[in-house]
DNA sequence: CGCTGATACAACCGTACGGTTGTATTAATG
DNA sequence: CATTAATACAACCGTACGGTTGTATCAGCG
């Protein structure tokens, strides 16, 4: 459940150098909210709101274990990002594609 | 010269539906800010505007023709952050070969 | 239970953003 | 060269955003 979120809110979560860096970290997924804050320059309080929205944006999730809430990158939501990426290179290839395709088959030489 | 820009301002550029679907279209690279304004529900300064933060981004370039700017899509643009995603899933998978090591070096078998 | 650690949430503030309308620039055309 | 099509830019407005401080919840520990 969760995890499910819009494109809009991975890429917007996704334009700050500080989201940036916490989903870097998360990866590892050993840090509580506490532990990633010290890491700023910027109170509890910010850090912690990034973290929701990384977390509204599904691209990380929490897992409580004992008083803390250990934070964990999900690749799950950085996939939707990358796959509208991977879509539009796929159609500026099937681009490229259409116009090897007039020239191979017309042998057209000018402009 | 320019194309070059910050991750932030390519994320944020693609953090709007308008915006992505500007990116869409103008991968055939055959309209104008005019032309484009005309698919969406809002004022050709709108639209025009939308068109400045792509560029500014790097994500799209414009090319005077006649009296028209033709805006086109910059696949260099958009590989920043694919980039940055495909680092993300690689020190994932980093992460996962390494407990994957741990497991299959000391043949552990419960949790 | 009472305290302390860790996280969440609310209210507030300045600035940036997405939209509007209106005006200026630029380039083809009669 | 005056006109008009196409684009750019400026000023303004409401709302969202990134930061702050302060307070509330919530789980573990003595």
């Amino acid at each position: 459940m969760s995890t499910l979120a819009g494109i809009d809110q991975v890429f917007s979560a996704l334009a700050d150098a500080t989201r940036r860096d916490i989903v870097r970290r998360a990866i590892d997924g050993t840090e509580g909210v506490a532990e990633l804050a010290e890491h700023y320059p910027m109170s509890f309080a910010a850090v912690q709101k990034h973290v929701a929205v990384l977390e509204r944006a599904g691209v990380i999730t929490k897992e409580r274990t004992g008083r803390r809430k250990v934070v964990r990158t999900n690749l799950d939501g950085l996939l939707i990002a990358r796959r509208l990426l991977d879509t539009y290179e796929d159609l500026w290839r099937g681009r490229y594609g259409r116009m090897t395709d007039l020239i191979t088959d017309r042998k057209e030489t000018h402009a």
